[in-house]
DNA sequence: ATAGGGCTTTGACTTAAGTCAAAATTCAAT
DNA sequence: ATTGAATTTTGACTTAAGTCAAAGCCCTAT
């Protein structure tokens, strides 16, 4: 159970990844731990500096509210992801103001939730210092501008049965390079993936596809009365793929 | 009109600002000039290496086009903003292998379109000379983040109508901000705006709002029989802010 | 193993927005 | 000013997806 911060936590995520051992421990001086449960809201504004966040265990979601109570989840971030850097950036000289504001809210998903969180100031100080992170930064970011750009062509471009389906192809290219991943360090041949589990709940899922529960149990249905899928609780076989890519298209 | 880059045309992107005259002039060096007529394509593919682009005269639309043909438009771009950035960084190291993609299609909206292409290898190096144009650059990609955050929040928890008086409201305040400005520069005193003119077709603009341009026309005449605002053409005259303002939540 | 709460599915119905087609308006070039 | 093309509006109709309500399923803690 994670309840002190430690280097080797840090050197998982991508922007510090190739620190060193002082410089990491420079990077755990001005940073900080906190733990959420289920349901948890992180309210940004108890922090005594904005800063950016990382997820180190459980699941955080990112999401907007209407007026009305309607909730649309952007993205879901799992360990070493970081989040909320654009309030560092967006007005730099501006953020030690204090009135910066994020423009997601975010909520534990699961359990013993922890997150890292980096406070501005002493970032942009440590950044100024080591240029070669701005590069790492940029990077981050750029790719999820090219994440943002294909949600909104999925959301505006697609039906639900399609953006369902890219995004079960989505989830299966991430279990097959994971997979691959082990078989590379353990020099073992694992099995064919062609199932995948579900790691939020359809509620969250219906979410982030921009519909809501009965439709996306609907979707569900249709794909598995087309026996292109079947489904099992959480747990989604993909047993025609290239039919389920053809839909995608 | 425009035909050859000087550098007071640099000086006017925020990313170049603050840059002195031999540094403009080196930006200048590896940097050209393209125009484009309306209804143009900027082939992203054509250019010698994969970069980033400003207008900086006419307007260029940055969109998502379906399988069946389907358009929405991201962003339109005005001169002196920048776009394609996301290539440079994303798979930096990587970004010289010519076969960078970029995640949104460009086609100019105005006749005599002009664009600056400043090409990624040679950008990179100055800002490694220049790394205080890290943080303006990542200021830039926060913003679009911010941006693209808002956009999708529209789309997935607003209807038409909300989204069509938001972009009005957006306008409005663009132009008074623009007028505030004017009058600062000149030290004159301008009447009080209450009108915008819209500055893309129709069609364009309902692909923007993630609708067709039938339904942006019904949801104007709506507004319009609610004696909101006053659609003359391209005119928009705004009746009740205060109302529209209401309906925008 | 069983009760209870949280999830998920199903059914019947509604609605916002899309489609197709035709008419009307606006714009630009003579 | 006039004409033809491009843009925009209007009307009649369809449809994908949302709403509301009820039933069913399945964890998890006793």
């Amino acid at each position: 159970m994670l309840n002190k911060l430690e280097n080797k936590d840090l050197k998982n995520i991508f922007l510090f990844s190739e620190l060193s051992e002082e410089e990491l421990n420079e990077i755990r001086s001005f940073s900080h731990l906190k733990k959420f449960d289920k349901g948890e809201i992180l309210s940004f504004d108890s922090e005594p500096y904005s800063g950016f966040y990382c997820t180190l265990d459980g699941a955080v979601k990112l999401y907007k509210i209407s007026s009305e109570g309607k909730e649309h989840i952007l993205h879901i971030i799992y360990p070493y992801n970081t989040f909320a850097e654009v309030p560092i950036f967006e007005n730099y000289g501006e953020v030690v103001k204090n009135n910066a504001t994020y423009p997601l809210n975010a909520m534990a998903i699961e359990d013993n939730t922890v997150v890292i969180i980096i406070p501005a100031r002493p970032l942009l100080n440590f950044l100024e210092n080591n240029p070669k992170l701005y590069l790492k930064m940029l990077s981050t970011l750029s790719k999820r501008l090219r994440f943002l750009n294909n949600h909104i062509e999925n959301l505006t471009l697609l039906d639900v049965k399609k953006r369902l389906s890219k995004y079960l192809l989505e989830k299966l290219k991430e279990a097959e390079l994971n997979k691959e991943n082990i078989e590379k360090k353990k020099g073992i041949k694992l099995k064919k993936i062609n199932s995948i589990e579900l790691s939020i709940s359809k509620n969250d899922l219906s979410s982030h596809l921009g519909t809501i529960l009965e439709t996306l149990s609907r979707t569900f249905k249709k794909l598995q009365d087309e026996k292109i899928i079947e489904v099992d609780s959480k747990k989604i076989t993909i047993l025609d793929f290239q039919k389920l890519k053809e839909i995608s298209k």
